[in-house]
DNA sequence: TATTAAATGCAACCTAAGTAGCAAAACTCT
DNA sequence: AGAGTTTTGCTACTTAGGTTGCATTTAATA
């Protein structure tokens, strides 16, 4: 009996597909705080996680500001960009948490994505919940006010449907939420200042709660 | 000997692949300024754009805002998100011109990409591009200011390599360059004056042209 | 438990970039 | 050619949100 590791991903695929991950994926261990992926490693490896939180965001050098793209948790996967064309992704990486992942041959899932029906079912839909993300966040650091965004992202953690936000800031800085949100430290604790006086949300301890999901919905 | 509609995709596909392009797509029409895809159209239907141009946004119904993503010209297929996920896809389109596209039935796209390697190999790359695209416009409107997103949008207009902005602008509005790059009107007319004062651009009858690329780049 | 590092909180300031309104110019369509 | 629509241009005003700086609290690590 193969491991499946708690990803509800593998554990829809048969064993002999199973046997496959056990043969070729190698679990690799990152440090919170650390880079993970060196020179071009991704360009070869692909990775699941297995736990932890990762994130990929980009840098403004000059401002020193961020903006995060994805945090990847269990059963997310990365990166799917040079998966599909083999060509360098500027992007930047960074455990938040203490992270393991399943390192596998970049070329082995792409052979999957050709040879494995069940895999390439969960895949595409997999994707297009990352491109609906990214466009989800392009459109809302755009249209909407930092209040706003910060409001919706509290409604999304809330909100178990919502694979990639669903319990998303338990355990997160006010720093990384305001990377999340396109947004600097400074604003957003200006606005949780608010919601609290409002009796809106509760914090303790990098964990924000919603005391009154009605007024949280304008 | 079929018709291949002078898209790069389909010129280099082989003659079986074209006819059954010619068996299963109809060619339809959008005139500038109309909202092409009714109800559940692209559940349905996937296109391949053959001439003109559209764009997908979003809007902001308070403010009246728009964020645009992509704007599509021949070449360019849509909606890979559904196509991946046969989820609908939460986006506005129209027609920036009179515009020409194939229109194929989505299922028939799904097969293409199971069974033709030729097809594959080229649909997966495009897919990597969208989803760069998208994850750099979120990047520019959180990092950048307006000033700098414009001028990076002037040069990679500039850029033949870039196949998403090569020549996007000429016939664009202000307003819908404003619209692309994440702002509004009055703000783009505002940088495009003082690079006109600076001599390093100059315009004409929507169509802007750059005089001193270096000057440009900083 | 002592020392350092990370995270939070608060006050004052400043500027980029939105908002509003109007008039001239250019293009579209019959 | 003329009416109507779209696009461009300019001035003035307002504010969200970014910047700086420091002090306190909390967590991490030896």
């Amino acid at each position: 009996m193969q491991n499946n590791y708690n990803i509800r991903l593998f554990q829809e695929l048969d064993e002999s597909f199973l046997s496959q991950i056990d043969r070729h994926a190698k679990m690799v261990h990152f440090k919170k705080g650390e880079l993970p992926f060196f020179h071009d490693d991704l360009l070869e490896n692909f990775y699941f996680i297995v736990e932890g939180k990762l994130k990929s965001y980009q840098m403004n050098l000059q401002t020193l500001k961020e903006q995060t793209f994805f945090i990847y948790r269990r059963g997310d996967m990365l990166d799917t960009i040079i998966l599909l064309d083999s060509k360098p992704h500027e992007v930047l990486y960074k455990a938040l948490e203490n992270t393991h992942a399943l390192q596998l041959p970049i070329e082995k899932v792409r052979e999957w994505i050709d040879t494995d029906a069940h895999f390439k079912e969960k895949f595409f839909p997999y994707l297009a919940t990352q491109m609906r993300h990214t466009e989800e966040l392009a459109a809302d650091i755009s249209l909407y006010d930092t209040a706003t965004r910060l409001k919706k992202l509290l409604l999304e953690n809330d909100n178990p449907k919502n694979r990639f936000a669903y319990s998303l800031l338990q355990n997160l800085s006010n720093t990384e939420i305001a990377n999340l949100t396109g947004t600097v430290r400074h604003v957003i604790e200006r606005h949780l200042k608010e919601l609290k006086e409002e009796n809106i949300v509760s914090t303790s301890k990098k964990n924000i709660s919603i005391t009154d999901k009605n007024k949280l919905l304008d």
